[in-house]
DNA sequence: GCGACAG
DNA sequence: ATCTTGTCGC
């Protein structure tokens, strides 16, 4: 691994300009790391009622074990008993290794491909991984809420940065996770007993509004339901693909 | 300096 | 993320 990481056409061209939109490779890590240091003031924490949202779209990212192809599914589900009314996948390859902190960079692009192929617009996305919660406040859902200015938020399974105190046993309790004395999302408890997952926002969505929706889109299970029907999408697509 | 580190 | 079966419990 050297300077430029995986990136494909920077031997021997002339240096590409570092324009920086969203959804493009910036060309080396520290220009991404700075791209995502300027977008971080951009995104917006606004309200919105958990019960009034009726269209949700999950999004998540399958690999192949040689990391060589991935699928990312987006798929739409209605309230109030979230079924599945639209979907959309796109199988690429990866354009970018899986390094922390710039997971958005892999992920954001074949995943706004997919949300560009829908034929329902949803009122608010959910990703698997972070927003806000993230060392320069600027995660995956973040990216997506940007780049489509629609709202976003982000449930992750295990903690990325930050901590919180163990929420209650019973399901909808939380607790502030908390990273650099800043509260960056929720960690909440969404099945009595079960390890908690972690809330955070992504743009154009409260950290209360995020919390309370997450809730409410899992009613059964641990995980988002948007974020569980995405997860076997993009395994089934991968399978088909290969 | 060392370890940890979303998926 | 992915490699992987059965098993215990509600």
């Amino acid at each position: 691994m050297n300077g430029a990481i995986g990136m494909d056409d920077s031997e021997g061209g002339p240096a590409r300009p570092a324009e920086g939109r969203i959804g493009e490779w910036p060309g080396d890590v520290a220009r991404a790391e700075a791209l995502q240091q300027r977008l971080a003031p951009l995104v917006r924490e606004e309200h919105l009622d958990a019960d009034a949202v009726s269209l949700v779209a999950g999004l998540d990212v399958a690999y192949s074990a040689d990391d060589d192809v991935l699928a990312a599914a987006v798929v739409v589900l209605a309230a109030p008993d979230w079924r599945t009314v639209d979907s959309a996948t796109v199988v690429a390859q990866p354009r970018f290794p899986y390094v922390p902190g710039l997971f958005a960079f892999r992920e954001a692009p074949p995943l706004l491909e997919a949300v560009a192929r829908l034929e329902t617009a949803p009122d608010v996305l959910v990703c698997d991984g972070f927003g806000v919660a993230h060392p320069r406040r600027f995660g995956l859902a973040c990216h997506v809420g940007l780049a489509l200015d629609r709202p976003v938020l982000g449930v992750g399974k295990t903690p990325f940065v930050g901590s919180a105190q163990p929420p209650a046993a019973e399901r909808g309790s939380w607790s502030p996770l908390v990273d650099g004395g800043e509260v960056v999302g929720r960690c909440l408890r969404t099945r009595a007993g079960v390890k908690p997952v972690y809330v955070s926002v992504g743009h154009r969505v409260d950290l209360p509004s995020a919390g309370d929706l997450a809730l409410r889109l899992a009613p059964q299970y641990r995980l988002p339901e948007p974020i569980r029907s995405a997860d076997r999408l993009c395994r089934e697509r991968l399978a088909a693909a290969a």
